[in-house]
DNA sequence: ACTTGCTCTGAAACGCGTTTCAGACTGTAC
DNA sequence: GTACAGTCTGAAACGCGTTTCAGAGCAAGT
């Protein structure tokens, strides 16, 4: 494999100038930018990008947090995050978590020994003050709410998006609703019982589900959900796939929705309008493409910035 | 940022002691290992893991080459790559192709310019040829048919896989059959084509139809099926996702399912389930298992493989 | 007493591209 | 004729951890 010498002493020239070449440095002479040149291609040369990394100190990549890398909620941001890093020829690594605070901690010692430029987090389960402990050593993003000045945020504020939900659902006549969540204590989880809490005039307790992540969860849903003596007229799903879930399990008992039960997703998949899904859409491709955007910004010297987008509503059949 | 020089100076010993003591040589007095480890620690030392990489030649990275992060249908390779990746302290750098070729070579570029130990490619446009140009940068694994001997592959064979799942349906009692599948003149898909030509005795060109990849491309086959004249008896897709959304567009328009139309999917992806949907189960997350596995030891000496995996019938309420 | 074989240590070279700095040279301006 | 600016060039240092090699010290084996 040659390298940056070997090309110099074939080409009867220095390392500098070669590396000029490269670089495309414009104080090289036309004779030996050709000479140079030349050596290049009859020694077959390729550039190591290991030496290049280490020399500038840039690794050309982010690590990309997130708890599953094959649950579609993530696929739309990851596809934003893509599109952008392959504008800047970047790279991307994938860190998936399991929720486990070791693998992000894993992750952002990426950060530490310079594997990675900077990290973008799509869900965390650190605290954000253990967080900041990282950010000397490069940038970080997240699309969750709450991030503290140091730390870049792209998202959507769970409290609004849902208050606007539950709006929706209140304006197309439904006054008994049930929600539907996540991980029980997770912020956003938390946010969105809040808002139920504030918004909904008949909110009860045992009208929130929580614990419900992946379509399975959805179907396992039905049945206690049918089982119930006092059951909600409408229920807001924190997420398409296990309202699909549910929605797919209840068309199949032959329940007839929305008139025994209205259905609102949130997500906006596109899977979802295959079954008429009525959704609030969450801007999640632009928030990927966004934070990338703000951490190579940073990376660059720009300041940390919060961004908080809207959610707009989709309306199926479901409603 | 103290790097192993200052440690070696402050605990008044040589780098190479130092190293040792970072990669736990025996031959290091317990004295010196100690002062080594206090300066560590006092100094807040950071191993530089790009100065490792260059030193070493090893990136611990390989590239992952697929055409959709979001699509759902990789979901599960990913999922088993990123599990053995993280057993053997690998990270995944993630290239979306979106089936363009300049981007394939663009990946693997990367392994040309050592910035992967290998890649893995779950899906490709380029020839194997071209593909074997790189092969002596390192080692390359497929999941699809056809790699030859330098190129390691861990696939299910789709003909065979076709077969099956014709056969499946047939042994239902269906006889005439159609087939739903992807890009027109991928390999997989040609694969089909000829199994269900072979296979099926009323196979008819009109019954093939290509070009389907996603749910929302399944609603729109609803509309042109049901116009049609003369219809096959049961639906044969080459994905589960292009199946849900033919599946709910159906049940939408009240359809009876099986009865006017039966429905067999390919993948076993669970959200298919939530819908009753019968599938011919692909053993998706062990492929990208051995993937990653055979990679790895292709790197350390072994010799490339090739791996053939069969699907399962996975019954569901639509056949 | 003498070889053999560990154990321990460190100087120097290595992987390889970039950057700094000093110097030479040419051309233009005054 | 002298300055100054711009063009071109290369030696050397830099980023930083690993590896090779040579050598010293010491104990066990014959």
């Amino acid at each position: 494999m040659a390298n940056i010498r070997d090309i110099a002493k074939y080409a009867d020239v220095s390392v500098t100038t070669v590396s000029r070449v490269l670089n495309e440095h414009p104080y090289v002479s036309k004779e030996k930018r050709e000479r140079v040149r030349r050596a290049m291609a009859e020694l077959g040369y390729l550039r190591n990008q290991q030496a290049l990394t280490l020399s500038t100190g840039r690794t050309q990549r982010f690590v990309v947090v997130l708890p599953y890398l094959d649950h579609p909620y993530y696929g739309l941001f990851v596809n934003g995050l893509a599109k952008a890093a392959l504008q800047r020829d970047y790279r991307l690594v994938m860190w998936q978590t399991e929720y486990q605070l070791d693998q992000e901690r894993q992750a952002l010692d990426l950060l530490k020994h310079r594997e990675v430029d900077g990290a973008i987090l799509l869900s965390h389960t650190m605290t954000f003050d253990e967080m900041e402990t990282y950010r000397q050593f490069g940038p970080i993003a997240v699309a969750t709410v709450g991030a503290p000045q140091t730390i870049s945020s792209v998202h959507v504020d769970h409290y609004t998006a849902f208050v606007a939900g539950l709006r929706v659902l209140a304006q197309a006549g439904y006054a008994e609703i049930g929600i539907v969540l996540s991980r029980q204590d997770s912020p956003s989880s938390i946010a969105r019982q809040q808002a139920y809490f504030d918004e909904v005039e008949l909110a009860r307790e045992r009208w929130v589900w929580t614990g419900y992540l992946t379509s399975e969860d959805g179907i396992g849903l039905a049945d206690s959900f049918l089982r119930q003596q006092e059951r909600p007229r409408a229920l807001f799903f924190s997420s398409d796939y296990v309202a699909l879930g549910f929605l797919g399990e209840l068309r199949r008992r032959g329940v007839s929705i929305p008139d025994e039960i209205a259905i609102l997703g949130f997500d906006g998949h596109p899977i979802g309008q295959a079954f008429g899904l009525s959704t609030m859409h969450s801007p999640n491709e632009d928030i990927g493409r966004t934070l990338f955007d703000v951490t190579f910004e940073e990376m660059n010297g720009a300041a940390s910035v919060t961004n908080s987008l809207t959610v707009t509503y989709l309306p199926g059949t479901t409603l």
